[in-house]
DNA sequence: TGTACATCAGTGAACGCGCGTTCACTGATGTAC
DNA sequence: TGTACATCAGTGAACGCGCGTTCACTGATGTAC
């Protein structure tokens, strides 16, 4: 039974000093993120969190590996089994959405150059590139998605990119999402990849 | 007459910052700029460089500014008057080999969450991003480019991102080539919106 | 159930570091007469 | 052409800061008998 905050032993550091970054993160982006910063906010000695961290990249590649977990929840709960172009955009959405309300985090998880040798970091990334294929295989069938799947990936990160650093409109998150979902059906709605199947149907092919 | 690098005044120690700044960027990332060491590789007192720049912000938005010039140059060489994909898929590859060339320097760019707000980088993303609107211009005639330039950038940007942060094979030069011009391909040439003028006269569209 | 002891998870002082920025200063340069 | 002086572009000492990390330590916990 953790949680005995005012006992010597924390009880779950471990997970306090991971909710602590995320704070600080949020609140002042990574360059507040310090160990010192994670220590004092757990209301622990600085040392303490070197009990459960090797040193400060350790904590922040697990900072961003809870990160991508997170993203691909969100991604899912956005839509579970794609079959068209909209519910890709739904996805999409979803993604750029996440890099808007955590923007450290995103940051973190992706535009740091911070060891990218780091074994969860590898996983995790290569789990989230796995589930764009899969999400371009089953919205579109009839695609290569070993071909489609890099653009799409690039489009949606490159609109989340684009959002943060304040190129575009964010006013909103209304403004948000239709932006993404014209981005989307622009370049998607029948791609010379994505009609294949269209191609094979013509009479099936949207207008 | 600058240069008399012995005498007590630099000549041109702005333009020397910024050179500073960039070797200690490539060098050592984004971690290792600051204006110390920046005054340190300039051969010059650590409070000379506050002659020439407010403070650190003003320095890194300076070379941000440098930066979206280079890249502006970069692209205008790789093609001056795209008006196919294939021109354009030229300029996306430019635009990525940038990002490689200057990683740390494309990051301060566009990752860096420092001051938005300053007017040179304001200037020079504008610019940016109506280059951009133009090349889609001369290279889709028949499309809208304000709901085609947007998902291009997208595109391109997050091609830039995804193979800087290692998520795509960066091993040749001529790999990456050939990964963007795919995607770009893949997703650009036949696009509904790319392939109005296709659509109004069928017979000329490519197979 | 009680006790001895190993292990675990904290503490707190200390290290050396580089940073941004201020300040009063001084050497060099350029300009007016 | 020479001189006085304002201005400019450097210097160097000093400030306070927060950082990552080490170390020897100690209090709490769990386990074997």
């Amino acid at each position: 039974m953790p949680q005995a905050s005012d006992s010597y032993h924390h009880g779950d550091l471990r997970a306090a000093c991971l909710r602590a970054a995320r704070e600080l993160l949020e609140e002042d982006g990574s360059a507040g993120l310090s160990l010192r910063a994670v220590a004092r906010r757990a209301g622990v000695s600085a040392t303490a969190p070197y009990r459960h961290y090797a040193d400060r990249d350790a904590l922040i590649s697990a900072v961003a590996a809870e990160g991508y977990r997170e993203l691909g929840g969100c991604l899912a709960a956005a839509h579970s089994s794609p079959a068209t172009s909209d519910d890709l955009a739904a996805i999409a959405v979803a993604y750029v959405r996440f890099a808007l309300d955590h923007p450290a985090m995103f940051r973190v998880m992706f535009a740091e150059p911070c060891d990218p040798s780091n074994e969860e970091r590898v996983a995790a990334t290569a789990a989230l590139s796995e589930y764009v294929r899969g999400v371009v295989r089953s919205a579109f069938p009839g695609a290569d998605p070993e071909v489609l799947a890099t653009p799409v990936w690039a489009l949606v990160h490159g609109l989340a990119f684009l959002h943060l650093d304040g190129k575009l409109d964010t006013s909103t998150p209304e403004v948000v999402a239709h932006q993404v979902r014209t981005a989307v059906h622009a370049l998607l709605a029948t791609s010379p990849v994505t009609s294949k199947a269209a191609a094979a149907a013509p009479e099936q092919a949207k207008a």
